[in-house]
DNA sequence: GATGAATGAGCATTCATTCAT
DNA sequence: CATGAATGAATGCTCATTCAT
């Protein structure tokens, strides 16, 4: 049976080290090999520990890239979740709120390469598995969040459905800008502009249109 | 190396038989079991042919695949050139247009899950290869037809970005709709939706807001 | 069972054209690819016939590099008749014959070194099959001949030992000499340095002392 | 590519044991079944190890049979340094120092079969590769030393071109020798027989003429 | 005669996983 | 606890050979 949880949560001492030498061993390998070539073996000998070491700690190797998307995917919960406060509390715009979430995102995708462009590619199964839908979902549950802050605002006929299909045109669309082959300045420059397809899509309007009939709409009244 | 292009061209009446059955085989094998288990001996075995007849025709495992996914795209560009041509000749609106395409596109997407559900879910790898990128390049450039054919309607800040963007997030958002546990009513709903929400992005409006400031839209006056 | 005759051997009409294609082929993939990538349809393929032809005229892979073998031994055989006819009819001294009959056969070695240099070295045991051995045992009863011919010049303390001996020694050492990364004309010189080699062994002095003791040494009285 | 050099040097007790498992089961198989007929597979149960253990130490088939070779030219080398110690030593003359070196190759040749007569005649190839190629290196290394050592006494009128002949023409020689269908006692013969016709390519006179000239040759005045 | 489609036994090699030390 | 030697099922692929057309 394919079990995906760590054998060992080590919260302390070398264990610690070790479980994160194996991840970080996990993600390089990904990056210069791709998963096909991602062996237990290979992770075990570039983490320098033992294979048998590894398996104290996993229970196989789907084990390891599981605990490796996790681990990514709590980072980008912890700074999306971060950049709503942020909206928040700056009381910023609607356009303005969604460019720095998506500019947010961005950051995370390409600062985690292994996870978002090697296995969300090559390994897509993985993000089929229970840790990593979980992950997916507390984010998924923050966008909810957003929606709801702003729900007086938004324009949408259908809003469950159209919050789904909207999440998921974003999240592809984000991954395809993450990892174009372009400069920093031109991801950036395409994240904005996503964001006014986006504001399109949620208000049924162009964002500069609005002010005629409205004081300048906020996340959060 | 791995080499995809097919080693033989059949000649003879049964080879033409013979290819064709590896290729539903390769197909039946996907659905059943998945790509990890898409093995050339399970694609002969299920083909009724021998192993080393497979090795006559295809150069390995994922030479098979590429064919069976080149064999798909061919049948999705018909499909859609062909409804590209109903849309002029039926002079449809913008919306009814793309919900037109659209659901043509989700016909498509279901009749050959082996291809869209599970390669390009469990090997996505493969859309990278010569071949289905040759064939995408066809599709993309009939979607720049429909660009072409509304272009005077569009209201697109920056057409080029936001035509790729919206590609993205069309092909995308197909995709999960296709493979959605929902019944076919559903799905259809979902995909007018969504071409509401492709007006909007492409309008910079809602559909019914545009008659009071223009005659109806046509795709191609 | 491992059969090596040729099927047929058609002495005349396309046919002959057919084998000896083959042959040849057979060649030109032992020069360019060497013995391992010797099969019997990259052969058929690189004559131009198909493979059904091929197993018309030879029984198995092995048939055809034997059958080219063959064909060496012969042409070597023609070869160095000639040249021993040539030594008697010239009334050539013993040093001079030896270093002419050397020199023929390094041209026969240099000129088909599909057969010396890839097979002998590639696949020696092909060198124990029967027409092979019966075309070896042809070129040893010649030099059995050149032994009688010139007994009594001679030196052998064992005749029969000896030339066995110093037989072996020359085809290794003429190998070597063909096939080393060395211009034609250290090849040469390499020749008659051991023609000189031979001498000594031959009659326990060197060439230059004898001609005060006995007029000069003659192949033939 | 064709890696030859063992994967791992083995750090416990158990896998010297193993590796040594391995390549006697090697030249076990050579023997019984041939070269063509050496496959990792019986190699690893003729060992008693699975297959995957014969992998942790050699990357192929060529690689095992390279170990083999080489293990057996170190034992070729070993005894012909020690013979030509003992030449030195005790002062031996040249018929009869080069008659040692010889019986003593003689010696080595028989009992390492597996190698000399079948790897070398089945697969002459081997003999190309780097690791075996070093070790014929310390072996022609050697017989330089014999030929510096005895150097005021040879009569080579090219000695360079001279000592590569006689080096392949003794090798050919002994090799033929060796594995001639004959008993132990004729063998014998033939190689002193073959120190014979040695001390006349290189002195270019009779053994037993010597004496008259000069007082008995030694390889070390 | 000639063709070439089809066969399938057989081999090299990998890699996740176990367990004795 | 950590190690690393050992396992062996499983897979991709080749190529000599046959035989129906």
């Amino acid at each position: 049976m394919l079990t995906l949880e760590p054998r060992k949560i080590p919260r302390q001492g070398r264990a610690r080290v070790t479980v994160d030498a194996i991840l970080d061993a996990c993600a390089e390998t990904l990056l210069s090999r791709g998963y096909d070539a991602l062996t237990t073996n290979s992770i075990s000998e570039r983490a320098g520990v033992s294979i048998g070491t590894l398996y104290e700690y996993f229970p196989n190797r789907e084990a390891v890239a599981a605990a490796l998307t996790s681990r990514a995917f709590q980072r980008m919960i912890q700074a999306m979740r971060q950049a709503f406060d942020t909206c928040v509390a700056e009381r910023k715009e609607e356009l303005a709120g969604c460019e720095h979430l998506l500019l947010t995102g961005l950051e995370r995708l390409i600062t985690e390469p292994a996870v978002y462009k090697v296995l969300l590619v090559e390994a897509p199964l993985l993000f089929q598995f229970p840790v990593v839908v979980e992950a997916q979902a507390e984010l998924i549950a923050l966008s909810q969040d957003v929606r709801v802050a702003s729900a007086k605002r938004l324009n949408l006929p259908e809003p469950e459905t159209d919050a789904w299909l909207i999440a998921q045109m974003l999240s592809a669309a984000m991954l395809q800008i993450a990892f174009l082959d372009a400069g920093r300045e031109q991801q950036v420059q395409m994240t904005r502009q996503l964001a006014r397809l986006t504001y399109r899509m949620s208000m049924g309007c162009d964002p500069h249109e609005t002010p005629a009939e409205a004081p300048p709409q906020r996340l959060i009244a």
